[in-house]
RNA sequence: CGCGGGAUGGAGCAGUUUGGUAGCUCGUCGGGCUCAUAACCCGAAGGUCGGAGGUUCAAAUCCUUCUCCCGCAA
């Protein structure tokens, strides 16, 4: 498209990696900015983001500010056209912001103004929406407020979770920037100004946002498992120890009292819940891996089963 | 050395406290019943009990050590 567009690329996580990926390929990428590795895991594992490993296969610079405020100047010397950012992780301070010819350009995975934040997709499943997006924007001092250049849209398909959603909306915020970067060198995007009144917030999650609470509508429970899937996974207690759900389905019924085991079939666990039973069909008990329920079953006494308590 | 859970035929588990013939629920294969079946009945194959060392007449089980998997916390 135009190699000699010098661009500098913030982004962290998987979903930044197919933009940057389409950047590298048709642009001149000459710096990656990440969030410094972590010591992640049980063993305090030094770990790259995987932004960062995509850059350091391709030879690309990184550059890992702690706090990108005092720390700035390796941006500022860096020659640039063009700073884009994805699923970086800090506010971007206005010197930076303003520091190339064609500003600072932001991937978002929704229909801003809506879902703004750091966790869009995974609050449009629980949401239950029906459709969701990608937006090219100029970046501004606020939170994902800045003007629109582009955005398209997705329909939900109802067998689409957080990790398939990921992709597809990833690939799409890719195909879409490389559509956006062509209008904005030509000077011939448009620049559109968000409804501030129509804006949401999409929260980064919160540990006890994977809690399930089996006194809710099922078709609530549903979302929320569909929208903590494959990643950080909905969670209730059973008997004490942590499970988690990864697939289940729900059946609308009349039910007396939600939080217990009502129905236990070949192959799912059925919870009564406020308004039907929610089938459990694969799960992660504690300590264990992700199994079919069909498994779970087998090696457990299923009259036992039916005194568990939920919480 | 952050805290805890786990490893037993292909899958999920029991058995470990109190050492003494490898067990359960499935799956697979073969046969039977049936109009038929994911149902039922009969039979078979399939195991270094995560690895190494030790104690013992005897170790899945007790002791030492290592490896791998998982959750939490960061």
């Amino acid at each position: 498209m135009n190699k000699d567009l010098k661009v500098i690329f913030m982004g962290t996580p998987f979903f930044a990696v197919p933009v940057l990926e389409m950047l590298n390929l048709n642009t001149q990428v000459c710096l990656v900015v990440t969030q410094p590795d972590k010591l992640v895991g049980r063993g305090k594992k030094l770990t790259y983001s995987p932004v960062k490993e995509y850059a350091l296969k391709n030879n690309i610079p990184v550059f890992q500010p702690r706090s990108l405020k005092d720390e700035a100047k390796t941006i500022l010397n860096t020659p640039c056209d063009i700073i884009i950012t994805c699923a970086y992780g800090q506010i971007i301070p206005d010197v930076i912001l303003n520091y190339p010819k064609y500003k600072c350009i932001n991937v978002h995975a929704s229909l801003l103004p809506k879902y703004r934040g750091g966790a869009p997709i995974h609050w449009c499943l629980i949401n239950g929406e029906e459709k969701t997006g990608i937006t090219i924007m100029y970046m501004s001092n606020k939170l994902d407020a800045g003007d629109i250049i582009k955005e398209e849209e997705y329909v939900i398909l109802p067998e689409d979770n957080v990790s398939t959603l990921h992709e597809k909306l990833s690939q799409l915020g890719a195909n879409l920037l490389k559509e956006s970067l062509k209008e904005i060198i030509l000077k011939t995007n448009q620049r559109i100004k968000q409804d501030e009144n129509k804006a949401t917030y999409a929260r980064v999650l919160k540990r006890s946002d994977e809690h399930l609470d089996f006194s809710l509508e099922g078709q609530k429970i549903i979302n929320k498992i569909r929208g903590l899937n494959a990643w950080p996974l909905a969670n209730f207690n059973l008997n004490d120890k942590e499970c988690k759900v990864i697939e289940a389905y729900f059946v609308k019924e009349k039910c007396s009292l939600p939080n217990k085991i009502v129905d236990i079939k070949k192959d799912a666990i059925g919870i009564s819940c406020q308004d039907g039973i929610i089938y459990l069909t694969k799960i992660k008990p504690f300590g264990k891996n992700i199994m079919d329920v069909k498994s779970y079953l087998n090696g457990v006494v299923k009259e036992k089963l039916y005194e568990a308590t939920i919480s």
